[in-house]
DNA sequence: CTGAAAGCGCTTACAG
DNA sequence: CTGAAAGCGCTTACAG
């Protein structure tokens, strides 16, 4: 149904492999036939059959962004920078979402096994995925670049902000803000929520502030909290907020100051002051896209964390 | 470098054909060579090579939905319902974005072309790009399904919300809010603002309220806007603030109230009433879903609009 | 400059 | 139950 080769080299009565030529622009065909073929195959509405193209080829010109979601700047943002970076460069970027599904990051990452794409950029969920997936990705030296962060290493290349950093910055604006005691909520299961947790810890413990630092938010030390003024910090304002829900009450004579990153999504009534650590989505994904084309033309890349610096720190509101 | 089925052929000592059975489980072959097959197959770490396997069937099991970017929900929703829906039913849905940008799009129409998915899902850009490609796509009668707004419609499917009756509920909304004159600001380029705006001057007509129907912000009528309250309908809020902001002086002694569709994304203060109409995006893309689906399967669907009634109605803010 | 042939990795009638 | 062969639509040495 669909025009092949085959019905266009019939056409101009000459054999499929110059018409293959003609249309490749391979200087060695006349100028006459070349024409005569271009002419016809765009009458024809030729389209090639780029299943058959890449099986030659062994390649797709083809990269994948697998993404948990699309709720947050993070995933939005880095999908818009690489997709219009990699356009230019000649690469389509396909987004995949897996809904923070285990089983259909699995099914995914299968597929990429599977000559889909020639790379691939992952954000991974916040769990560590026992995927068995990433053993035969790796022994095949497929081209694979972490964003934002990473839950098992292990020679694979990272690319995210410099969070030791931002949390130590976060942490000094906070101070700023009255904050004489500190409640951390960054998650320690995937790299970015470590260094976090890292740099937030090493800030405080130089100044000697006090801080506790915890995995769920309906533990608590109520004395700890009880006089001063609290600073929150977390990843997200929905973090800090339902930890200032589980225990509003004592927060009623002092209410808290929160640092957290990108953007501020809740009310902000409660809080007395809000400092946002901006991260530069696209100095993020730049470099993504640099370390992930350098791999595609085989040069090698050191395996790591690659830092990013944050973009900016706002006082959305002050004490 | 990656195994193939021949390499599996010859570590079994069978046939490349039986190897190829045993492992798309044709009961024909016998137990003990397909166990001996999968085995060998899963110690090799073996995966297909999807682009020969997709030559052969003439067939991708993947479907694209083209989006301009991924900032609105209107955007980021219908991605990941269609996403869920149909990775449900077999399929990979790949969000490729054009940006906004009329030649990236027309790049990609191509691609569509050139089979590499099944299908399309496609939310236009508010302009008509004069794409020729099109015309391929539709003579092949290759599936395409237009989501919350077409551009040119001539044949094709597109599924919106109800776009008339939910700017004739915001309309009677504003009513309530106080307002006695309407300034609309609904584009008349595509098809849901041009819904919207029938829908909205319709209302009006019926209750013969007066109305003031402007293209661009800058202009406006001001002995219109100086008395009594003036309701700004637009599709987004950043349309009726700019408009606000262009008029500011005039609205200084009554502030306007405002009717606009999913999220209010900027600075309140500045109206009296805020009205906003939820649109119903996970049954927008079910519908699209299923009208996909029918069309894979060699259904015919009969072209036109398929109109999902809106989610809900809010008060954001109340005079 | 052009054609005939082999091959990319798989699937699937067709024999046996 | 299994193998030999043809074919999906293209590309690319290899001859001429």
């Amino acid at each position: 149904m669909a025009i092949r080769l085959n019905d266009i080299a019939q056409a101009c009565e000459v054999d499929i492999s110059t018409v293959s030529r003609a249309l490749r622009n391979d200087p060695r065909v006349r100028e006459n036939t070349r024409e005569l073929i271009r002419q016809t195959a765009a009458k024809m509405r030729y389209a090639p059959n780029l299943a058959a193209r890449n099986l030659v080829a062994g390649t797709t010109k083809t990269l994948w962004l697998l993404s948990p979601d699309l709720k947050n700047q993070i995933e939005q943002e880095p999908a818009q920078f690489l997709s219009e970076r990699l356009s230019r460069e000649g690469y389509d970027l396909m987004i995949v979402l897996y809904h923070n599904d285990p089983a259909a990051f699995r099914r995914l990452l299968m597929r990429l096994t599977q000559h889909v794409a020639d790379g691939a950029f992952i954000i991974p969920a916040g769990i560590a995925y026992d995927a068995s997936e990433y053993a035969s990705l790796k022994k095949n030296k497929y081209p694979l670049v972490f964003i934002d962060r990473n839950v098992e290493l292990k020679g694979g290349v990272t690319v995210t902000t410099d969070n030791g950093a931002a949390a130590a910055e976060l942490v000094a604006k906070c101070i700023e803000g009255g904050a004489d005691k500190f409640v951390i909520l960054f998650e320690k299961n995937n790299s970015a929520g470590y260094e976090r947790l890292q740099g937030a810890e090493k800030a405080l413990s130089r100044k000697k502030i006090p801080c506790l630092i915890l995995n769920r938010p309906e533990k608590t030390d109520a004395s700890f909290l009880k006089s001063g003024r609290t600073a929150i910090l977390s990843s997200t304002s929905t973090a800090a907020c339902v930890f200032y829900e589980h225990h509003k009450q004592l927060f009623s004579a002092n209410p808290p100051v929160a640092g957290i990153f990108d953007q501020w999504r809740d009310r902000t009534e409660s809080f007395a002051g809000i400092y946002l650590c901006r991260q530069d989505f696209r100095g993020i994904a730049e470099k993504a896209a640099d370390i992930m084309l350098e791999r595609l033309k085989g040069e090698k890349t050191e395996s790591g964390l690659y830092h990013i610096p944050a973009q900016e720190f706002i006082s959305l509101k002050q004490p």
